[in-house]
DNA sequence: GGTCACAAGGGGTACACGAT
DNA sequence: ATCGTGTACCCCTTGTGACC
């Protein structure tokens, strides 16, 4: 009630500043209920600078608790406000997380990358080295020209034969059918033994 | 013994409003 | 326009009963 919580205030302020006969006979005569207020009293304001000390320790240690607006100065933020910002903080810190561990992943898979391709050249290095002379009688331009033309020419007939240019969508769809079905690896492989073969019999 | 919820009250601030 | 005053509101502290 109003009365007993003014009677407590001011029995409070008088203990912390005990001063009169009256007051040392009362205290003498405390009965356990008293006793037993004034500790739970003391404990709870125990629990309450504990709480305070955390508060304090969020808004020291949460960097956007820490205040910026230099005309304030140094005035502390609500209990509200420190608990909010915390939270904020603390998914903020979340999603870096998240984002530095997808980060190490795509850097472990050019790691891994890296790796297979430091081997090839490992192995090209030393089969230059075992080898050294190998590919010293290289073929001519004008042979590589030969190659590459009868290629080119085996496709270009099959592309101009199947290929229709009425529209841009039928465009669309003829090469895409046509590099389904003459671009295969193994028709590929077909052609491009034609014309080594072909060239062979010019050459001999 | 520790914690929570509640009521009461204090300090600070913004705002309205009348007096000057 | 300026000043003093009342009021509402926010935030915090404190004491205390209830509960585990």
């Amino acid at each position: 009630s109003v009365v007993s919580r003014a009677n407590s205030i001011g029995s409070t302020s008088a203990s912390s500043v005990p001063n009169t006969d009256d007051e040392d006979s009362d205290y003498q005569q405390e009965s356990y209920k008293d006793r037993r207020r004034r500790a739970h009293t003391q404990a709870e304001q125990k629990r309450r600078d504990a709480i305070k000390r955390g508060y304090d320790d969020l808004q020291t240690i949460v960097p956007t608790c820490q205040q910026q607006d230099f005309s304030i100065g140094s005035q502390k933020l609500s209990k509200a406000i420190v608990l909010q910002k915390t939270i904020d903080y603390i998914q903020f810190l979340h999603k870096e997380k998240k984002k530095q561990e997808e980060e190490v992943s795509t850097l472990r898979k050019d790691v891994t990358a890296l790796k297979i391709m430091k081997v090839n050249y490992e192995q090209i290095v030393k089969a230059h080295r075992d080898n050294p002379h190998e590919g010293k009688d290289q073929v001519s331009d004008q042979v590589k020209f030969n190659v590459f033309q009868g290629i080119m020419d085996s496709l270009f007939q099959s592309f101009n034969a199947s290929i229709s240019v009425a529209s841009f969508q039928e465009l669309s769809a003829c090469v895409f059918s046509w590099i389904e079905e003459h671009c295969k690896p193994q028709t590929l492989r077909d052609i491009v033994l034609g014309v080594l073969h072909q060239l062979k019999n010019q050459l001999y």
